[in-house]
DNA sequence: CCAAGAATGTAGCAAAAGCTACATTGATTG
DNA sequence: CAATCAATGTAGCTTTTGCTACATTCTTGG
């Protein structure tokens, strides 16, 4: 609020000439409509988290199938370099979700294995919601790879009722 | 092929003890399942062309809305600073999708146009569909926003199949 | 016209995720 | 048991997308 009041008439390149008295705003409906602004940080906060949940999810699954995570396995399955995924797992130990050591293999912390299983079972929800419309298998796999991260609760929960009923 | 061959049965810290002699590899299937590294690699694709497309659609939005594209309102709309949308409409610029000169709006380019069209009318069929399955609407939109950008023509397909006929 | 202030541009920083090249460590096998 | 070489680690680079702070340009009301 620098300069106290907004000014009226004033407008820059036209535009869509929209008046800017200062009629008092209309009250806020009891669920007010997120701004675009606000849907698309809610979108990059769900890919900053993306990473953390491919990862640990691949931790999980190395974990369940061959007993132990190492990094060059995660590195084979997530198409990276072991490098990549060397920083990346540090990062992830930062914030607690991993644990490791030098030449030791990777360990999911409890805040780690709950978001995995949470992410995994988001992740099956959304590859068998996809079949049961008809996407080819290895589409939906596909698909279902990216679009694991930006479901909501309530976006879930609506493919479940729907595998469970019409699908 | 560094060292010429595959030295059998040679194993680093036990795992699944996977016999690695050399049976002559099974003939490649017709359609060859992706592995979950390509999978993984054309979803980070996908996240490198994403911006480029809620740029251009907010372009597209913008220009049919007031007439024209604006940084200020484009970043608005986006939930950036101005000095991020200067910076990425510079990159989209390199590639070919808008064109713009100092301090005046910004212009979508043939293939801007294009890439526009695409995503809005993916983005839309997304959010009527997440709709028509009875995920309330502002979860729908938002949910769509990241959505958008990983589904396939086939599960476009499928989504718009569903609404012609179940939906 | 002209100054205020909105819009745009620039400088410089950070974080994240990728890479190649090279160094180090350690498990297996002869 | 020692050499080999896979696995891991480090150094240093790039690109992209954010940000704040400050400089410049342009539109417009008075
Ligand atoms: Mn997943
Ligand atoms: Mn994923
Ligand atoms: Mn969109
Ligand atoms: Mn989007």
């Amino acid at each position: 609020m620098k300069h106290g009041f907004v000014k009226g008439r004033r407008v820059w390149h036209g535009g869509a000439m929209v008046s800017r008295k200062s009629s008092p705003r209309p009250a806020p409906r009891a669920t007010a409509a997120p701004s675009s602004a606000a849907i698309q940080k809610r979108t990059r906060q769900q890919h900053a988290q993306e990473r953390a949940e491919d990862y640990v999810e691949a931790i999980a699954d190395l974990i369940a199938g061959s007993g132990e995570a190492r990094a060059t396995d995660l590195a084979k399955s997530l198409g990276v370099t072991h490098v990549t995924v060397i920083r990346t797992v540090q990062r992830l130990q930062r914030e607690g979700l991993v644990t490791t050591q030098p030449y030791r293999s990777i360990f999911l912390t409890p805040s780690g294995r709950k978001l995995a299983a949470e992410a995994k079972a988001r992740h099956e929800t959304v590859a068998e919601f996809l079949e049961s419309l008809g996407v080819p298998q290895a589409t939906a796999r596909a698909d279902a790879e990216g679009i694991e991260h930006h479901v909501s609760p309530a976006t879930i929960a609506a493919f479940r009722r729907f595998l469970a009923t019409g699908g």
